[in-house]
DNA sequence: AAATTGTTTTTTATCCGTTAAATGCTATGT
DNA sequence: ACATAGCATTTAACGGATAAAAAACAATTT
């Protein structure tokens, strides 16, 4: 049987979005909620019947008028709304990264589950997924084995990235100046202006933004294994932000300082000066976490 | 319950490898067997087991004294030895290079599991992994949908390709004289000119040559990336030879022709010969890609 | 002691039943 | 005609059961 994680999240979305309606009037009908909440008019459907038994909804069999708000008990814990995928991803990670894990070291999918509580299905396909990104390897029959978070990692998944970033970023360039991703790029800019204001406190805002910085790049270059490598860059980071907490706050501040020049390049349109500081903020980020490897 | 492919497998190699034995001899020992069959200690007693049951050893038990030579009635069928893993893989290709094949169609893994006769879960776990070779792509709770093998495709596959390569050639040129890379080189150009000497009849030969000599070049790089994204090109090259047959022999000479020159350049360790003579054969193999899906 | 074989325990791979969710079809109302 | 809702069918995901293969351990031989 399959969990009802789905159904939940969405029965969470489908409050969230109820709240925003006064008391009496009458929900949108199943198609236009199926397009709202990303989910087939089947599990909306559930949806709706599950909350005409909790008494939300008042008037005649299918008239869905809102009898009340929504009140927090309604709501599913977020825990039972995470997919089991994500839980696994999340845990694997951090199991991985900790920095216990040695080259050699091998993979026991079976006591994974266990740990973190999942079908080993669960854990076997997630590990088969994972293989592409280059920590772990497959020896048929058998399990899987650690290569780790190595310096020759991360100088690897550097060489690549540099490779794809600045040839994405002279794309970039080029494209005439009334493309889209300006504007895009002129909000992402405002961003970085309004997060160096109030860095103290919102310093652990930067990780998403950068995440979106340089996808924003990357998927101007219209090449699929381009964008797709980005994933594997984000995921890294994602994961590594948590882990090597010390200065984050000055790292940040220098990463978004060299974001400003990068986007004002950008913006110049001169190869030349994007070539420049792309180089020069990938350089900085590799030393960042080359650094944060070694000392962890 | 798991099919016993393995087991077969590895009977095949044991008779095979018991076949070059003379009738008296006594056969090594289980754990030489483990390192010559490649597999673990377990199967390979299961397979001694089964052959002293068929009565091909003689003497005191656990002698193993050959009683006689193995008979191809001794042999399993090829078909039972090849890992399903390995059949979804051969068979969704196939199915995927067919023409009719159109970008937004979906792929249904219970008809296709019904078509190719094997279980379901086979194919749901090969779509997982053939994801990232982006020709299909995934929709939460839902199938697949297909990108299809499009220009767009190739262009996308060719314009990662002639990075990484020109990169490594150029790596593998600074390379001192005297590394093993250039003696397998060597072995690699040789059979190049087997090959050209009897190309009519042979001619069918030079697709794992490609594959072997561009898999070289790529994998002096040292970046699991890199080499990664080789097994991408090769998997679609693979299939991609069996597919467009038209004057494949005359490709096939064109082809032969540019690698000399490349290998030359290689040798002579002249950057910019070295980038010449790869940028030529690349392009050339695009176009020959490109060509086939059109027409295809 | 080192290698070889016999035995037992773990771990992995595969298959299958079950159910959630999606999709498709039909009737009804607007 | 079109959107809506009810009903039926298909498909995908999950979880468990179990056999195959690997790994670990113990006993034996050379």
């Amino acid at each position: 049987m399959r969990g009802e994680t789905f159904f939940k999240a969405t029965m969470n979305q489908a409050l969230e979005h109820i709240a925003q309606f006064q008391v009496g009037d009458a929900l949108p009908s199943e198609n236009t909620l199926t397009r709202s909440l990303q989910a087939s008019r089947t599990t909306v459907r559930k949806v709706l019947d599950d909350l005409d038994k909790r008494g939300i909804f008042t008037g005649p069999p299918g008239a869905r008028l809102l009898a009340r708000h929504p009140d927090p008990s309604d709501y599913f814990a977020d825990t039972e709304t995470i997919a089991t995928a994500a839980q696994v991803e999340k845990k694997f990670l951090e199991w991985m990264l900790r920095a216990d894990r040695k080259p050699g070291d091998f993979v026991n999918g079976l006591d994974l589950a266990r740990q973190f509580g999942v079908p080993v299905n669960a854990v076997r396909e997630y590990l088969n997924r994972f293989g592409r990104f280059g920590l772990i390897e497959r020896r048929p029959n058998s399990s899987w084995i650690i290569r780790g978070f190595t310096c020759d990692f991360a100088l690897e998944l550097f060489e690549v990235r540099e490779i794809f970033e600045l040839r994405s970023a002279l794309a970039f360039a080029r494209q005439p100046e009334t493309a889209a991703a300006f504007k895009t790029l002129a909000k992402l800019e405002a961003e970085h202006h309004d997060l160096l204001g109030d860095l103290d406190t919102r310093f652990h805002d930067f990780s998403d933004l950068d995440e979106r910085f340089h996808r924003l790049i990357n998927t101007t270059s219209g090449n699929r294994f381009i964008v797709e490598f980005h994933d594997v860059i984000s995921l890294i980071f994602h994961y590594h932000y948590q882990w090597g907490k010390s200065d984050e706050r000055d790292r940040n501040a220098v990463a978004i300082a060299e974001h400003l020049d990068y986007i004002a390049a950008l913006f110049s349109r001169d190869p030349a000066r994007v070539e420049k500081a792309c180089r020069l903020h990938l350089t900085s980020a590799r030393k960042t976490l080359l650094a944060s490897i070694s000392t962890g």
